[in-house]
DNA sequence: TGTACATCAGTGAACGCGCGTTCACTGATGTAC
DNA sequence: TGTACATCAGTGAACGCGCGTTCACTGATGTAC
């Protein structure tokens, strides 16, 4: 599910289709969860510790260079552009989770402080800087994603990377 | 239709609701309209237009000072954030923009270029730069409408302006 | 080891509902003579 | 000016379909004695 709704949005995929996905008939669904927004809470949860992981993982094996430059540059990746079910959910799911309720919004919220840890290279850069870096890392995978020539999209990539 | 496919998502209102709200029934949507689809289409062409002059005039209006920092005020304003059904396309369905087709995605690269132009102080500031600016406001604009708490989403906007 | 019963994830038909779309019809307006 | 007809935006019932959700049932597994 965490995968769906990156790719068609919230709106875009129903229960059914998550269960047969999952190999599974629809009504069984509800001995898991209390309802699809149940679901869509913890799925966005998952994706958002899943994407984490990614970029930490990215910071890590970066070694002596800079953290934030590892990460930017994972996160401003054609591949990352070319897969969101496994990419970032503020570009990928940020307009659907403006409009669900307090409690996706909170883990949201602390998805993004952790992002900004993360971009902060162990506290050596001020936290307005890395919420500049963010914000712009967000905008540039959305517009790449949204943009109809293959050019201008790797163009963004590449001016915010 | 522009400014409730802004509120809700374009899978977050129908034809039926739409005409309703525009005081008619909706058989005659069909009337003016090929398909929801068409109206779509032409509904993020008249939104992103809108947004554009909303900002140009933002520009017009900054006198001597720099046309950019006037519109970057004006789009990262708490006005801007709380009115999504007037407000850019890009922060406010980007996501749905991603997934629709080419007729869609290059109105809204038409509105990017535009966008850029408007950034770029009469051609004084370099391209990549621009680009970097609008991906830096649109990121902030998302991640101030998703976040929980209204102290950080502030904060997103502020650091941003 | 063998039988009887309880548990419970999963099945699949069915629910009411709203979706996008179609269509026969209405009734106000414009045009022709 | 008055009558006859054409046009066409808008109406509202109906279409098939997929949605989220419910529920009686199945059948595999675990437990008790």
């Amino acid at each position: 599910a965490a995968e769906r709704f990156r790719v068609h949005g919230i709106n875009g995929i129903g229960v059914a289709d998550l269960m047969k996905g999952a190999g599974l008939t629809h009504g069984g669904f509800y001995t898991h969860f209390d309802s699809k927004d149940a679901l869509v809470t913890e799925a966005i949860e998952a994706a958002l510790d899943q994407t984490l992981s990614t970029l930490q993982d990215a910071a890590t094996k970066a070694g002596r260079r800079k953290k934030s430059k590892a990460v930017r540059e994972e996160y401003l990746s054609i591949a990352h552009r070319d897969n969101p079910q496994v990419g970032c959910c503020i570009a990928a799911l940020g307009d659907d989770i403006a409009r669900l309720d307090a409690n996706a919004k909170r883990a949201f919220e602390q998805n993004v402080e952790k992002l900004l840890e993360l971009l902060s290279d162990d506290g050596e850069r001020k936290r307005t800087e890395t919420i500049r870096e963010l914000c712009r890392m967000v905008g540039a995978l959305v517009i790449s994603r949204a943009v109809r020539s293959d050019a201008v999209s790797k163009e963004v990539l590449e001016a915010c990377r």
